[in-house]
Order: structure tokens, then sequence, then C-alpha cells
DNA sequence: GAAGAGAATGAGAACCATTACTATTCTCGT
DNA sequence: ACGAGAATAGTAATGGTTCTCATTCTCTTC
């Protein structure tokens, strides 16, 4: 991880490794405020913006755009390994969901056989499942 | 599409016509500054917001959440037919693509599987392919 | 170890898409 | 045409995000 920033001519701080370490605890892309709380307030907000911008550079987290604007970010696949979400339409709340090899490997074969077929060089693919968790059943 | 609205108890006035003609002409979706100008300025942005406010609540407008907290709307997928995405990582693009039926019901039915295990109500699904396009290849 | 240069931080102000409010205008059934 | 409720438009308020800048920290070089 110190590597990859440096890689970045970023340096890997006290702040950006909290910052890191708030998002590898817990399931799912949080929001800078989410990580606010999370921290206990030990991170100040345009500090925690700054953070995850540069780290979004670096490639290390993601942004995922939700609804009223809100921005929730979450470490890299290379990170966290691969893995898909379910998207509530009601509370907006995004779980991340690692589903068996059998079946990410006939995803893998369709998303493929389209890209084949539009003549694209497939490099990744995102499915996003929407709904209603169990909380908003 | 008159009909549609009267059902949820909306009128289709000529100010929500237009929001929709402006989204019927031109492809891609459009955020409320862009109809604004799109439409020459005849429709104030706070009646654009409320219109795509009710036209999303009767399933006629779908929003699409982007960067910078803008978002972006386009017709329901009733109105344009269901499509999925190719994303070119190089230049940005966003595709739409529609898939074979037998494709789309083995999504379907892996989508279905997916949520049925982690108790998630699936009503939609969205999958984005990511890659390079014809262009950048 | 000390010094200097540049990076990083924190507090708050500024920004801007979106939402809320309110008075006015319009629609539609009677 | 009338009246009740819906829709509109102008404007103020909201809130997530970005910007600014003075201060602090980090790393490199002596």
């Amino acid at each position: 991880m110190e590597r990859r920033l440096r890689e970045h001519g970023i340096r890997y701080t006290a702040g950006r490794e909290t910052v890191v370490a708030a998002l590898a605890n817990g399931a799912g892309p949080r929001s800078a405020a989410e990580l606010h709380e999370q921290t206990a307030g030990s991170i100040p907000v345009s500090s925690l913006y700054r953070s995850l911008g540069v780290l979004e550079e670096a490639g290390v987290v993601v942004p995922h755009f939700g609804a009223k604007g809100l921005t929730r970010f979450e470490l890299a696949e290379w990170f966290t390994g691969h893995h898909h979400h379910l998207v509530c339409t009601d509370c907006g709340s995004v779980d991340d969901i690692e589903i068996g090899e059998d079946q990410e490997r006939e995803v893998q074969a369709l998303v493929d056989e389209i890209g084949a077929q539009a003549q694209f060089h497939v490099t990744d693919h995102v499915l996003e499942i929407e709904g209603r968790c169990v909380r908003c059943r």
C-alpha cells in the first residue's frame, strides 16, 4: 500500500493510513460523513475529502455516486477482491457481495461474449443489483 | 405516456411534455442544467427539478448519478428498451448496448439467484462492461 | 542533527446542485 | 363560469463538496 502511494509521489501519512484503515474495517462503500463519524471525528471533513481525492488518483479508493449528491468510497478491488453491489433503492445503502466461483465464471463468460459481439476490449465489469435491502423490506 | 401519468394522478401539462420531448430528442442522460439550456430557458430550473421528480415517481424518467453531485436523467427503459453500458476506461464514453434475449435471461437468472442468497428483494440490475471501445482500441 | 523546500493539514469560507417555501396561475370536473 | 386542488416560478435555504490559506509536518541535503 505504501509502495503504491510512493509510486504516485504521495506520502503515506498517519491521516491517510487512518482513512485506509477505516475503509478496510467494515463493509461497503462509505461517505465522507460516515468516515468522519467512524473515526470519532479524529479527521476533519475537509482533510477527509482531500485524502480521498489523492487516494482516488492513486487508484487506491474508488468512488460510487449515489442519490442526493452523496459520494461513497471504498478500497479498490486489487485490495478487497472482486465483488458486486446490492443497491437499496429505498435507503440508498450499498452492500458488497461476493458471489460464488461458478456464478462469477458465468458472469465472466457472458461479459466476454457480449464484449466480443460489440468488438469491445473487455477489462472489467460491474454488476449492480437494485432492490430493497433486508432492513427496508 | 399521458395515460401513464394519469394513472399516477399526475397531469400531463405543457411543461412536462416539454421535458419529456427534450429527453426524447437527443441521446444520453442529461442534467437539469443541460435541459434548461436545451429548452432555451423556457422552463425554470426549479420547475425542471419538480417535473423530473414527479416523472421519476411515475417511472417515466430514471436518474443517473455522476461525479460532482450531478444527476442526469433519461427516459425509463420501458420507453427506450432495456439495455446495458459499455464504458470505455480510455475516453470515458458510455455506449448503450442491447444484448440477446437468451443472454438477458441468463443475466436475469443469475441476478435473481444472487438476490435470493442475500435475502435481497431484487427489482432491477445494471451491468456495466468496462474496457476500451473500438475507437480507443 | 539542523535547515530549508515542498507536501500535508485543519478551520472555515465559498460553491453550486438540489430542495423547500410561497404566492400566483392554471386545470378540470361540476 | 366557478371553485378546489394541482402546477408553476421566483427566491431563499440546505447540505455535500471544493477552495483558500496560514500553520504544521516530512523528507532531503548538508
